[in-house]
DNA sequence: GCTTTAAAAAGTAAGAT
DNA sequence: ATCTTACTTTGGAAAGC
């Protein structure tokens, strides 16, 4: 499985004047009549080793920070959006406490799926192919939720523990051997 | 008791109402679209049902009424393309398959996919075709299904190339441009299909011979 | 419910070349 | 005809309508 995005919510004990904000930073982007956060883009920086990421900045302090490849990477983006806030001379106590929301990856079962099979076989199962080519599969525990394509490629979306995912993954080949369908 | 009473009374003149504006909004779609009778009587089977489960809170209750006859003409196997219900009603295509998903889920109505060969007579009537070319359409999907070359891709797509194939191996002759606009895909659409079905079902050969003559 | 963010999968669409 | 960009689906948080 390959890690493609992680979603986060976070939150620093400071007010954040989002106005001042979008003023300074050019990276920034504040449209309040059309959504309450403003946007911080952050672009990949190897040598400054500053992860892609887009943070959704709240003038509570909380923010959600999207976009990263890695768990280790939220962090580093929010250190770096605080950064960022301090330079233009917002007050900002301390680190933010981080919580991980969802992680989406990806995975190939290297094997052709028969979904119209799939898909009269178990219930736990939406397969509309006039909407989506790919057949949606929940899975109770974990708590996650799976794109299958033809192909044999596959989505997990819902997590919010790496585990979960290795877990998911784990069921999801139980089941589709169950149903004799891999 | 008085008090429950007109609460009973208040609420089913509420779900009176309700039924009264949905029935109506389904007679106006339905008769846009010049749909039989047996589809608004399911139709207003499944919004019932949905109004009774509470699943119409939330959402407007056209977006319901549209769904419900998405869900109706699927069950009878006429299928409307959410294009062509979303273009006779005020709701977005988007909207109406969420819709769709979700009063499914909750009311428990399992649909298989639409199969291609439902769209087989009512594009080809519209493109005049006779009933010999509808037939070969049906045996190139029959053969398409074996080959698992339907599942995934979009059913109109689908239809519309096992259309084309049989037009063109046929002295009737649609171009690609105008089985297209019957269908409701683009002409990208129904080559990369035809291609696919031509190549899988070692039809490509008579393919390119037909398509060489006239009609 | 909606609005905004990011990312993958595969199919379809639209506009440009 | 082919390329590019973009939209469909899944999940979650933020503040406000």
């Amino acid at each position: 499985m390959k890690i493609e995005n992680v979603v986060a919510s976070a939150a620093v004990d400071a007010e954040m004047d989002l106005d001042k904000i979008a003023a300074t930073l050019d990276n920034a982007e504040y449209e309040p009549e059309q959504f309450p956060g403003l946007v911080l883009r952050l672009k990949k920086d190897v040598p400054k080793g500053i992860p892609k990421a887009a943070i959704l900045v709240f003038s509570s302090g909380k923010m959600v920070c999207t976009g990263s490849k890695e768990i280790r990477l939220v962090k580093v983006a929010l250190t770096e959006t605080l950064k960022q806030i301090r330079k233009c001379g917002i007050k900002v106590k301390g680190e933010a406490t981080i919580k991980i929301q969802n992680i989406v990856a990806s995975s190939d079962l290297k094997s052709e799926l028969n979904l119209d099979k799939i898909a009269f076989t178990l219930e736990n199962t939406e397969f509309e192919p006039e909407q989506f080519p790919g057949l949606v599969f929940r899975v109770a525990k974990p708590k996650v939720v799976f794109l299958l394509f033809r192909s044999g490629k596959i989505v997990c979306t819902g997590a919010k523990k790496v585990i979960d995912v290795r877990r998911g993954v784990e069921v999801l080949v139980k089941e589709l051997k169950k149903a004799k369908v891999l | 008791f008085y008090r429950l009473k007109r609460w009973h009374k208040q609420v089913s003149t509420a779900t009176e109402r309700n039924l009264r504006f949905a029935l109506s909004e389904l007679d106006r779609i339905s008769s846009t679209l010049s749909l039989p009778k047996n589809i608004r009587e399911t139709t207003a089977l499944i919004y019932r049902k949905a109004v009774t489960k509470g699943l119409v809170r939330g959402r407007s209750m056209e977006s319901v009424v549209a769904a419900a006859l998405y869900a109706a003409c699927r069950k009878h196997n006429v299928p409307r393309t959410l294009d062509e219900i979303a273009e006779a009603s005020n709701v977005k295509k988007r909207e109406i398959g969420r819709t769709y998903r979700f009063i499914t889920r909750e009311l428990k109505i399992r649909l298989l996919p639409t199969s291609p060969i439902d769209y087989i007579s009512r594009f080809s009537s519209s493109l005049k075709l006779s009933p010999l070319v509808q037939e070969e359409a049906i045996k190139i999907l029959k053969q398409a299904q074996e080959h698992d070359l339907v599942s995934g891709r979009g059913p109109t797509g689908v239809a519309a190339a096992a259309i084309y194939v049989s037009s063109t191996l046929s002295n009737e002759k649609r171009t690609q441009r105008e089985v297209a606009e019957v269908a409701g895909v683009t002409e990208v659409t129904i080559r990369n299909r035809y291609k696919e079905l031509i190549e899988e079902l070692g039809i490509a050969d008579k393919m390119s011979e037909a398509s060489a003559k006239d009609d």
